[in-house]
RNA sequence: GCUCUGGUGGUGGAAUGGUAGACACGAGGGACUUAAAAUCCCUUGCCCGCAAGGGCGUGUGGGUUCAAGUCCCACCCAGAGUACCA
């Protein structure tokens, strides 16, 4: 009987769904082990062969734990909300919660197909109400909660009004909390909450009518349709995430990552210590410098400025400030005859596109405010400029500048003739003339020089002292700064999660949490209102009723006790952030998840996926796991103890190479001249096999080619090729069903992990899947030529070096050397006579994780009614490994010449005698003695002559 | 610019300081077949040589070591991330 895998693999997944065989308990006595895939946006496009690679490779090891006796959680769901969807609605009118729809059932289709172990009575769903309550019941969490910093931990937001109201806390500025209003007293606690609504500049996105998060925006364009991004000031929902930004730091200790993740994690979260430092503003009466000295400087916001400064050991050489554009004491420190021009540059720098601010960074640009600061060290009166490379984001929006030690201060400096001082050297001996210079000296080693106190000093100890002094005089502080931003959580989109919001008088309250989940309304038309107001604006039944509790007609708002919704919807990590605790327990109504369930399986222990998360989900998840723990829920404070990224899968184009005179003539590959006469063009790779055009096919392919001419080379015509990415565009898709059905779905598994390393980047390449094909055929074989009889000795060997080397190369990730390894087992077997029923068998286990159908149908055939799955893991016996005798590679001077076959256990001084007994030993000694011999049993022998 | 990852045959890759190129593709030769497909066998890093054998060889140049693809230093190249972050 020949493998038929077609047969095979239908009737495998039909049993396995009938059977149940994936499901999973989370009541056992077994030790628990969760697998997870980062869960896939579904695309209209579906799956094309790069996507499967992490899901095999999971999959492989979640089988592989089972075996082991372990009980597997290895869900699946749907990141379902998202923007591709709803501009598709845009422009087509179908509903998103349709073509989403749509878009599951293909991609569960081909899922199905590649015979994944995923408990599937477990699926969530993004956009389901059911899971999305759990969202906005968290979002709920952290509107109310803030962020205590002496506990280090999320408390309830009624907590701070109670020591607010106590004394016990002070509000900033000069009311008590007491004289406040009850509108002050909210805005006052918006600076708290986790979840705040703030006016703060976003990227604001017009062609896709939305907000950005800072992941979401590459050069200033957007990350998903790559549309111009611009800053635009608006008043948004934002998670305080920056208050956990040490824990983020933190957390990566505990973690089993790549060095490369955690370190695209450190840079995004960018920590960075330094000082605060209050700069006075020079008066007309200048503070005379023995006062500033003793301390005495008003540090109240109209007559001085705070700036942030990694490198205080350089306040010596401060030549001139920068405020930012958007600095609010701009307006209030310009002197009247600069008023004009600073005017007018704030005005141009504010309406720069962040793609244009960007792409113009090397360009200087500023003006002089026409005020001065004093340097509160020296007394010395410094310049004050603004200028659109101090940005309003980080630190204060204001800076100290030092040209001669910071390359963008170095830049400005000469770029308007400003001054450069020289406080740091290298060799204090050696100082030259710092207009002389080409670039700045920004190497935080050295020593620091024409600095008063600190003079003499290295640039380390320097940093302490000026700290200390500053901290001394009360105009400054040691302090530490993140580049990481609160993540703007509105989107002015319709396929999201409503927030469980409405507004009184302007100010938000949460609807009850009883009352969730809060529905997506119905809406005519997914585009902005024609006030520009968000699609959620055109919902009709949009309005909170505080008294029914329920969601009403809009017509019935009267702010007494109907109120309007909020028209934002959330982001798509939102719902991305916490749904691997869900999978835990998805069925439940009471709770996100039950505390038996998160104390069974604590976190995630493995989690596979791409490194292109690290700056977005990969935060925000353990952002939002953080915050669940504070509020213990979570019972572990990293979500994902193991990550595992899988490489992108690259395509591999195919080109046909088009005459430039006769464009109806395609010249092969390697014909002499085809370079300089021709243009090579894109050519789908479904239609080449192994470089090779298949000739009729082109014709066919697009009617231009009907009647093309070939000139080839041994009468084919030969492709070129290339790696780019995988795009439709570029014709180099390749989708897998197409090869589940030429080849099944146990060659496609085991050919993807053949392909390379799991986490390296790889192009795609079917010219080796026949190689994959050939071996399952001959795997298939070996079974059909069977034997009951006890197995031999040589077999038996066979056997046990292949379970100890799969063993080991799954508990390490290398699927690649598995496959081989297989293959070297099977090319050993097959040319034996027969092999024995009970080597088969635990061939069968071995190859389960990698190849289940098949594993699954020979199993069964060799009698067993059980599924392969439940199967226990073969051990090997270190005693059939034991050699006689071992094959030395003997070295002269480190030089591998001749091997010579010794027995095992053989002393130095007997494999110095058999190497002088061997005839060509003694060609390589030469009648020399040798000087030193290097004899590690079972490794090598070295002669050193 | 900075950070990270990588650089090994015609190709994908293997080799946890100890025989470089496992395994597979492709290519060449052969067997079976009327023929094709499928299958099987042999060869396949480069150079010299009929052969036996020898020389060279893991991006480049140094170093450590009895021994380096692997460790250290410097440089070159490619890919990814990030970018006026004070």
């Amino acid at each position: 009987m020949d493998y038929n895998f077609n047969e095979i693999e239908a009737k495998w997944q039909e049993y396995w769904r009938e059977h149940h065989t994936y499901r999973c308990s989370n009541d056992s006595v077994k030790p628990h082990y969760y697998v997870l895939d980062m869960f896939p946006y579904p695309s209209g496009a579906g799956l094309h062969v790069g996507h499967p690679l992490g899901y095999i490779a999971s999959d492989i090891y979640a089988r592989y734990k089972r075996l082991r006796g372990f009980n597997v959680l290895h869900p699946m769901g749907y990141d379902a909300y998202g923007l591709p969807a709803e501009q598709y609605a845009i422009q087509t009118g179908q509903h998103p919660a349709i073509t989403t729809e749509r878009n599951i059932a293909r991609y569960r289709e081909q899922l199905d197909k590649i015979g994944f172990s995923f408990d599937w009575e477990r699926e969530v769903r993004t956009c389901d109400p059911d899971y999305y309550k759990w969202t906005q019941w968290t979002f709920i969490q952290l509107f109310n909660h803030y962020y205590d910093t002496e506990l280090n931990k999320a408390m309830p937001i009624s907590r701070l009004v109670e020591k607010l109201e106590s004394g016990e806390e002070t509000v900033a500025g000069d009311k008590e909390w007491k004289d406040l209003s009850e509108a002050e007293r909210e805005e006052y606690l918006m600076h708290f909450r986790l979840a705040y609504l703030a006016d703060i500049p976003v990227n604001w996105c017009p062609e896709l009518g939305t907000v950005l998060a800072n992941d979401e925006v590459v050069n200033g364009l957007s990350v998903r349709g790559g549309y111009p991004v611009e800053r635009k000031l608006m008043r948004q929902w934002s998670l305080r995430i920056t208050a956990y930004a040490q824990r983020l730091v933190d957390g990566l200790e505990q973690v089993d990552w790549t060095d490369s993740l955690k370190e695209i994690q450190r840079n995004w979260i960018g920590r960075s210590e330094g000082a605060a430092l209050w700069f006075p503003l020079a008066g007309s009466k200048p503070t005379p410098p023995e006062e500033i000295l003793m301390g005495q400087i008003n540090t109240k916001e109209e007559t001085s400025f705070e700036i942030f400064t990694t490198r205080p050991d350089t306040i010596f050489g401060v030549t001139f400030m920068v405020l930012c554009p958007e600095h609010e004491m701009i307006d209030q420190i310009t002197t009247p005859e600069q008023r004009a021009a600073v005017e007018e540059y704030v005005t141009w720098a504010k309406n720069r596109s962040e793609r244009e601010r960007q792409a113009e960074v090397k360009k200087v640009s500023g003006v002089f405010t026409g005020a001065y600061a004093i340097n509160p060290l020296t007394g010395e009166h410094i310049p004050i400029w603004v200028s659109d490379y101090v940005l309003a984001g980080y630190g204060t929006g204001a800076i100290m500048a030092v040209p001669a030690h910071d390359s963008r201060d170095f830049a400005f400096a000469r770029h308007f003739h400003l001054p450069i001082r020289q406080v740091v050297a290298m060799d204090p001996s050696q100082l030259t003339d710092p207009s002389t210079w080409e670039e700045s000296l920004d190497s935080k080693t050295g020593v620091c020089v024409n600095s008063g106190f600190i003079t003499g000093m290295k640039v380390k100890d320097a940093m302490k002292a000026v700290i200390n002094k500053i901290e001394e005089m009360g105009i400054g502080y040691k302090t530490v700064n993140y580049r990481l931003r609160d993540a703007i959580f509105s989107r002015q989109r319709y396929w999201g999660e409503p927030f469980p919001v409405y507004y009184k008088d302007g100010r938000p309250c949460t609807i009850p949490e009883e009352c969730l989940p809060l529905l997506l309304p119905d809406v005519k038309e997914f585009k902005p209102t024609a006030t520009g107001e968000p699609p959620l604006g055109h919902a009709t039944v949009w309005a909170w009723d505080e008294v029914g509790r329920r969601v009403v007609e809009n017509s019935r708002i009267d702010n007494k006790t109907v109120f309007p919704l909020e028209l934002s919807t959330m982001p798509g990590f939102a719902g991305s952030s916490g749904y691997y605790l869900r999978y835990m327990d998805p069925h439940n109504n009471e709770a996100y998840f039950s505390s038996q369930a998160v104390n069974y399986w604590q976190n995630v222990d493995l989690y596979v996926g791409g490194a292109e998360h690290g700056t977005g989900h990969l935060i925000y998840a353990r952002f939002w796991n953080k915050f669940l723990f504070d509020l213990g829920l979570s019972v572990k404070e990293e979500p994902f103890q193991k990550l595992v990224n899988q490489g992108m899968i690259q395509g591999r184009s195919n080109f046909v190479y088009r005459d430039k005179e006769n464009t109806n003539l395609f010249v092969s590959k390697n014909i002499e001249g085809r370079a300089e006469r021709t243009v090579p063009i894109h050519v789908d790779i479904n239609i080449v096999n192994n470089d090779i055009l298949d000739i009729e096919k082109f014709r066919q392919w697009r009617p231009e080619f009907a009647n093309a001419q070939f000139e080839l080379e041994d009468g084919k015509y030969v492709c070129g090729w290339e790696i780019e990415k995988m795009s439709k565009s570029m014709y180099n898709v390749q989708n897998p069903d197409d090869l589940v059905s030429r080849y099944g779905a146990d060659t496609l598994r085991l050919y993807e992990m053949f392909l390379g390393p799991v986490e390296q980047a790889k192009p795609w390449d079917t010219n080796g899947i026949e190689g994959v094909f050939r071996f399952l055929k001959k795997f298939w074989k070996l079974f059909e030529n069977r034997t009951e009889g006890a197995a031999d000795k040589a077999a038996m060997k066979v056997l046990h070096q292949t379970i100890k080397k799969i063993t080991d190369d799954i508990e390490r990730f290398s699927f690649n050397t598995a496959v081989s390894t297989f293959m070297i087992c099977v090319n050993d077997l097959s040319g034996m006579e027969s092999v024995s029923v009970e080597v088969l068998e635990k061939l069968a286990v071995l190859i389960a994780p990698f190849a289940p159908h098949i594993a699954e149908e020979l199993y069964h055939q060799l009698g067993h009614e059980e599924s392969v799955c439940v199967a226990e893991w073969p051990e090997y016996d270190p005693q059939m490994l034991v050699q006689d005798s071992f094959t030395y590679p003997v070295s002269f001077n480190g030089k591998m010449r001749f091997t010579l076959e010794l027995p095992v256990g053989i002393s130095q001084e007997e494999a110095v005698a058999a190497v002088k007994a061997d005839r060509v030993g003694q060609k390589w000694l030469d009648g020399k003695e040798p000087k030193r011999v290097i004899f590690v049993p079972n490794k090598i022998i070295n002669v050193v002559i």
